[in-house]
DNA sequence: CCAACCATGTAACCCGTTACATGATTGT
DNA sequence: ACAATCATGTAACGGGTTACATGGTTGG
């Protein structure tokens, strides 16, 4: 129900396409939020269509750049001060280390391991990403602060995957163990 | 399309009823995987019909606990091995403070006090469930693997709104600023 | 001129949520 | 007896993904 937030969200800190934010969702926005093109597109239209947005003059390859409106405004005002954010969450990297008890210890580090790489990268991604913030401006600013937010996530799990390597390093040998 | 996994992980654990499974979503697993009953029931039946899960003797109540089958273990054990983990995430805190500069700071500094409460209890609630584990079980040392994941994002997440409603208090007074 | 990439879209399908429904058990 | 909670389910709807389709622009 939020990706109109998520969508409005961007184009309120500046005027976008629906491939520009298409980049961003696959790129350092994973994860905050996430949607195919196949979304994206008639979601703006929906948007625009209820006044939310304007589309700009259409800019070159055949761009179509949106920009917030006043009502767009107020909607992201008005979600972000009278209704409370959803935690549910899903992580598959955590959801998969519950059954790393089924197969064998090399089995385990070595998924851990491929999350460990994973993570690392992205952290100095998202670090980059944030030394490039201009903090003169309003928009930049909050991005600092879900910037940070990434930043510090990413080093909990940068952390915590390089001690469950250590740690299943000293699982006991499998000697078929009855379930608890 | 790894609700089924989340639900194998977990009856691999110790047999599990639909209800049980509910619980824990609702619960303590809310930041790695979570599904409503109605999407829950079905897909039990699901997994028994293709013989990963077995129904036990019905218990108590009209509960319809089931276990895992070798075959099941067997595909979770494919599923970990062969596949590699999503990461693709949706964050609601992270997305919204990207958006905190359109209100006031003083709203902004209420959201971010209602989640730095939030991310504490929760924080004490997953502490609590570390303690209760019993490492001799291998199922339940791979559940500290994940608890403690849970724990760093938790604590990653409590230090980050600490620090972020610090920083709003600094913004500058929102004297009409252009985007960027 | 051709390959790679930019840029937008439609249709069908599947996953997940909401609304609704039912009955058994426990505690007061 | 009554309320609260345990426990399982069905049907309809909406959000999200996959597969497919199209044409313009840039660089070699």
């Amino acid at each position: 129900m939020s990706l109109r937030m998520a969508l409005l969200t961007l184009i309120a800190g500046a005027p976008r396409s629906g491939y520009d934010i298409g980049q961003e969702f696959d790129g350092v926005l994973t994860f905050v939020w996430h949607a195919k093109p196949t979304q994206v597109y008639p979601e703006l239209k929906r948007l625009a269509a209820e006044g939310l947005i304007r589309e700009q003059a259409e800019g070159s390859r055949g761009r179509r750049p949106y920009e917030i409106t006043e009502e767009g405004t107020r909607a992201l005002r008005e979600w972000l001060v009278t209704t409370s954010a959803d935690h549910a969450q899903r992580n598959e990297t955590v959801l998969r280390s519950f059954a790393l008890w089924v197969v064998s210890p090399g089995e385990a580090a070595d998924f851990l391991r491929e999350e460990l790489e994973y993570h690392r990268a992205r952290l100095r991604g998202l670090r980059a990403l944030r030394n490039g913030l201009d903090l003169r401006l309003a928009p930049d600013r909050a991005a600092l602060l879900g910037v940070e937010a990434g930043v510090r996530r990413l080093e909990a799990m940068v952390s915590w995957a390089e001690w469950a390597i250590e740690t299943v390093s000293q699982w006991p040998a499998p000697v078929a163990e009855g379930r608890a």
